[in-house]
RNA sequence: GGGCGGUUAGCUCAGCUGGCUAGAGCGCUGCGCUCACAUCGCAGAGGUCACAGGUUCAAGUCCUGUACCGCCCA
């Protein structure tokens, strides 16, 4: 037998037990004849960067529920990935091409800059596969995925086709948020919000031919004045009297609810607004007489006279009542210009990379910011600037490249997410949109967002009988993922990007003239092939067909746009040119990633094609084996998305409106929702803020298992966990807390407190030492691992390979039947809480049963038998048992260290079991997950083991108090009668063992021996000889006493109030009537103690 | 501005449909290297459950309000 080291070491067996399962193909899923399958599809992480800890978290939670499912017999896929994520990972690799190199991207071009990205690709791949690896996911990684791999791309591609020619994607003009820097539109999801410090500019513009009476002036306020260049209008309220009475009326009602404090500001502001009555409410009406009189006034700087127009934007009740309307930079004078687009202009000033364009006159060509001043100071020199105030704005920001974001109007391509009415194709008349269209599932439903919220309706069903909850809460979550899809809002996917799917349309504009050709050559393309449609305006398209017949009012036009989509990238070759003869060319933008994320549940299985998906070489196939159902319609629908609640509106929704729009049916049926890990100050984790642990430094620390371990445990179903992080110190090697730490030159470095050098947290500091961010509260998992080493180190020196033996109960010693007892409530209370989501409650099931049960009493109490040659077998028998049940229930939690002790356990003890011999695989991941076994349990039996366990703390509480040491063993009376006598007889050898005691005499007659220290337990009475200090009894019977009293009292009150009696139900009364003699019964026995020493 | 959530021992968190002299782990104190484990054992101290009202026989648990913190949306 080979030695065990007495300290678990986890970097000696994790890497040979993962490469061992590898070996194995233990994780690797093929569609067989089993009915229950559990799949999980792993939210991928971007290819940007490293994991972190919230990763680590995520990949943890999901390797349990696999691996938990696995053992349950359950055919898993656990399907792994990665996502290409478009704009940040094209943001981190321009952004070091450009601080290693001074190079853009256009210098490069755009074939070379997408080399680099695959390169960076490749790299952080490689990085996060190997994190994952040493975590100890079990994923089939002969299934894993990119988002622009050839199965996605195919997926992607069909995605994009069949919506086109649904008309669910249209190409719009619109404002979009414009990330200057990366030159590309970004979605509201890809803005962070930040409040900084502005101004709020008051800007006069003069009146056009005053007439007397009416004002040389109009005022207008703004936070970013060069905006004022593109103005084409300065809008008032078209009835501010009603307006300014509505607003008093609504802060009246608001004073009327309000508490007192609030009343006071409340108040002010109402003398405020009714002051505007006479100060404001005259110029306005004036205004209004001179909007209708089609009155203008002159545009400052541009020289240009703008109308005054009539609209409600203008608010009565701030500002100066008038507001300046520039369409096409701000969303709100956006839809101003659609209410009068017959009346003003819309004029964009802006070019993609931030700078002033030709029609901001003498400020072209300077950027937005320093148009800004200038424009200022212009308008200062006119004495147009009336004021300007400080004022804390909200500016959103690009996530990705960190400056503000620009509303720009610009072409896009939108995926209709609102109801559809009178559907665009199909059968004539029908509404809303075909799910599932061509599959036995194919259902109808008003739109996209529709079926998505449908989805998660708990009486809606799709065809199969499925829907959507949310776990661990499934309200609170379904609430924060309906109302984002109610608002319906039709979803940006163009990207104007170089990194990711390219959209593959070809579009151009054809003159009216020259369509018939057009229509001609388009007809003779497969339309199974291309699908074309010939577009007036946004909402006016029409098939070839329809083109052929235009309505002489639609065909007045002087062009259309013609958009052609190629079904398959084959086709491009042979389409794109007789395409780009027409004057067609492709679209140069490529697609939102979120739009290959959220097939993804389908893509990778292979859909459309799963027989043909081209899958990379070494790779399982998607398609049918031996006559095995192929991939897609065996493993779809899925089980469970496991993520955090930032991507429930991002990511979840989208995946289910595709997956019902592409195959009638949800692609996963629960969505386990994570807790979200903070550090010491509260502060989300994340790598760029410098708090970010990367789960490869924990696991050299503390080990795999214990990472694992102090996510389960933390994971406990409220939204937020804090972790508290420490640096260790470059200097010294010491921990550093770094919630109390103090920085030093920026905010990610910071002061060792010992030697006060300056360390730094990101690592990107080039003359400053860098340092690792752990924390130690992964000891927690460490600690435990050690335990159940050390457990297993005892049978290990203990089971001597002998041969199995069929034992009945009865065959058993008392604390053999206490702990399979025991052992069957834990596995029942960890299988139970694994089924609703909490993993925190069930490690601790699991570790409260190993450590506090079988570790603390049970191998303490066989420990005499090991070297009994009579009952020793029977021990050896029931510990290996126990043993080998527990591995297998806290293997989904900590697999490595539970397969290392497997193998042990196989060898020392290969036949083990109770009745019959327990099957045993060679691997403890492909074990069967125990069950709970009534036969075993024996709540009675539990109870005389307690009762014994309880007297065994009394006796220790009586040789701490007297520091008796653990050598010097004490003789015990034992004064009980009845049942209890009875029991504790039986347990004399126990508590012999447990309490360090010499001899025990148990009667219903004892009394107190001179010079012994009592405890009192219910009615029993617990007599520890040869110790007693007079005083320090004295004291400690005493406070127990007092202690009892007060009980007493506060029970007795609620046992004389009748109303507690009388409605209280009868079980709580007796519950607390007996509890009330049993602490009488308790005091007098302390009562007739603390007199007997006297 | 709208919505959601949190505030329980020094720290991190449990506490389900109201019945609790309020629990766990870590930390702390005392004792102990007892032949699996000092990454351990035994025992102990420590909380007016953020605050103010209310409902109830009974409130950490339900309702209302206040304060502070966090998240999402606009």
């Amino acid at each position: 037998m080979k030695e065990i080291p007495s300290v678990y070491d986890p970097a000696a067996i994790e890497k040979p037990i993962y490469q061992r399962w590898l070996e194995k193909k233990a994780f690797a899923a093929f569609p067989d004849e089993r009915e229950n399958r559990y799949v999980i599809m792993m939210p991928l992480p971007n290819v940007t960067g490293a994991l972190h800890m919230g990763h680590a978290m995520d990949n943890v939670m999901q390797d349990l529920l696999i691996r938990w499912r696995r053992m349950m017999g359950d055919n898993t896929l656990w399907m792994p990935g990665t996502d290409h994520a478009g704009i940040a990972t094209q943001a981190v690799v321009e952004k070091r091409l450009f601080e290693l190199e001074g190079k853009t991207r256009q210098d490069i071009g755009r074939e070379a800059l997408v080399e680099r990205i695959w390169a960076w690709k490749d790299q952080y791949q490689a990085r996060i596969i190997q994190q994952q690896q040493a975590m100890g996911c079990s994923c089939d990684w002969e299934r894993q995925r990119f988002t622009m791999d050839a199965v996605c791309a195919a997926a992607v591609r069909e995605t994009f086709f069949r919506l086109f020619k649904d008309a669910l994607i249209f190409r719009g003009y619109r404002l979009v948020n414009w990330d200057c820097k990366l030159q590309t539109s970004v979605s509201d999801d890809e803005l962070v919000h930040e409040t900084v410090a502005g101004h709020f500019w008051h800007i006069k513009y003069p009146v056009i031919g005053p007439k007397p009476g009416e004002p040389e002036f109009v005022a207008v306020a703004t936070t970013r004045p060069e905006t004022m260049l593109g103005d084409t209008a300065v809008a008032v309220h078209p009835h501010p009297e009603t307006a300014l009475e509505a607003e008093i009326a609504k802060l009246k009602a608001r004073i009327n609810e309000a508490s007192s404090k609030d009343r006071v500001l409340l108040a002010e502001e109402l003398r405020q607004i009714e002051e505007r009555k006479t100060t404001h409410l005259p110029l306005l009406k004036k205004l209004v007489e001179m909007a209708k009189e089609g009155r203008k006034v002159m545009l400052p700087l541009q020289e240009r006279p703008i109308p005054l127009i009539l609209d409600e934007w203008a608010k009565p009740e701030l500002g100066s009542g008038c507001v300046k309307i520039t369409p096409a930079h701000d969303y709100n004078d956006y839809e101003v210009w659609q209410r009068h687009k017959d009346e003003i202009e819309i004029i964009n000033i802006l070019n993609p990379d931030g700078t002033l364009n030709d029609n901001a006159g003498e400020y072209a060509e300077e950027d937005r910011f320093y148009a800004r001043e200038r424009v200022v100071a212009d308008l200062e020199t006119r004495g147009l600037l009336q004021a300007v105030e400080n004022r804390e704005i909200e500016v959103g920001h690009s996530d990705r490249s960190k400056t503000p974001v620009e509303p720009y109007l610009s072409r896009q391509w939108f995926v209709r997410m609102g109801d559809v009415e009178g559907a665009r194709v199909g059968p004539e008349g029908a509404s809303g949109i075909v799910m599932g269209r061509g599959t036995a599932k194919e259902f109808r439903a008003g739109g996209l967002a529709q079926a998505a919220m449908d989805a998660v309706n708990p009486e809606w069903k799709s065809p199969s009988g499925r829907n959507l909850t949310f776990y661990p809460d499934p309200v609170r979550y379904r609430n924060t993922y309906y109302n984002w899809l109610a608002e319906k809002r039709d979803w940006c996917i163009s990207r104007q990007l170089w990194w990711g799917h390219r959209i593959p349309i070809w579009h151009g504009t054809v003159k009216t003239a020259d369509l018939p050709r057009a229509l001609e050559v388009l007809a003779g393309f497969p339309e199974d092939q291309i699908w074309a449609w010939i577009v007036g305006t946004e909402d006016q398209i029409f098939t070839l067909g329809e083109a052929r017949n235009l309505s002489p009012a639609a065909a007045g036009r002087e062009s259309f746009e013609v958009q052609a989509c190629i079904r398959y990238e084959e086709g491009e070759a042979k389409y794109a040119a007789q395409l780009e003869s027409l004057g067609l060319y492709q679209d140069p933008d490529v697609l939102d990633t979120w739009f290959s994320s959220a097939i993804w549940p389908h893509s990778t299985l292979g859909w459309p094609d799963p027989e043909n998906a081209q899958v990379d070489p070494g790779q399982s196939p998607t398609g049918s084996i031996n006559g095995k159902p192929d991939a897609l319609s065996y493993y779809y629908p899925g089980s469970c998305l496991v993520t955090g609640r930032d991507i429930i509106t991002l990511w979840v929704a989208r995946m289910q409106l595709t997956g019902l729009y592409n195959l009638g049916d949800v692609p996963f049926t629960d969505c386990f929702i994570h807790a979200t890990i903070l550090d010491g100050k509260g502060e989300r984790m994340s790598k760029s803020k410098g708090n970010g642990i990367d789960p490869v430094d924990i696991i050299e620390l503390y080990g795999a298992d214990a990472l694992r371990y102090v996510l389960c445990d933390m994971q406990t179903g409220t939204q937020d966990i804090r972790l508290p992080v420490q640096a260790i110190s470059p200097f010294t090697g010491e921990k550093v807390d770094l919630a109390v730490a103090k920085h030093g030159r920026t905010i990610f470095t910071y002061i060792d407190p010992q030697t006060g050098e300056e360390f730094d947290v990101l690592g990107t500091m080039p003359d400053i030492p860098a340092a690792k961010i752990i924390s130690d509260r992964f000891e927690i998992g460490k600690n435990f691992c050690n335990k159940l080493w050390n457990a297993a180190r005892f049978a290990m020196h203990n089971l001597n390979q002998q041969a199995f033996r069929p034992l009945t109960l009865e065959d058993l010693a008392v604390e053999d039947r206490w702990i399979l007892s025991r052992l069957s409530k834990a596995i029942a209370g960890v299988t139970a809480q694994l089924g609703v989501y909490n993993p925190s409650a069930a490690i601790n099931a699991a570790r409260d049963f190993f450590w506090g049960e079988f570790c603390d009493w049970y191998l303490e109490m066989i420990k005499p038998r090991m070297s009994d040659p009579a009952s020793g077998f029977i021990a050896r028998q029931v510990l290996a048992t126990v043993l080998d049940q527990a591995l297998r229930l806290f293997h989904p939690f900590i697999p490595f260290i539970t397969e290392a002790i497997w193998e042990l356990l196989n060898d020392r003890a290969p036949a083990r079991g109770i009745s019959e011999a327990l099957p045993v695989s060679g691997l403890l991941i492909l074990a069967s997950w125990p069950r709970p076994r009534s036969e075993w349990e024996n709540s009675a039996l539990e109870g005389e083991i307690e009762l014994m366990q309880e007297v065994v703390r009394k006796i220790r509480d009586v040789r701490n108090k007297y520091t008796v040491p653990h050598s010097k063993k004490v003789a015990v009376q034992l004064k009980a009668n009845g049942q209890d006598a009875a029991a504790l007889q039986k347990m004399i050898p126990h508590i012999q063992k447990m309490a360090a005691v010499s001899t025990v005499a148990i009667s219903a007659a004892a009394a107190r021996p001179k010079l012994s220290a009592v405890q009192v337990l219910g009615d029993i009475e617990i007599y520890v000889e040869g110790v007693l200090d007079r005083d320090k009894e004295l004291k400690r019977l005493q406070d127990q006493r007092d202690n009892l009293v007060k009980g007493i009292a506060s029970l007795e009150q609620k046992l004389q109030n009748p109303n507690f009696a009388n409605r209280a139900p009868a079980e709580v009364v007796e519950s607390k009537r007996q509890q009330l003699r049993d602490w009488q019964t308790q005091l007098n026995l302390i009562e007739e103690n603390i007199k007997a020493l006297d």
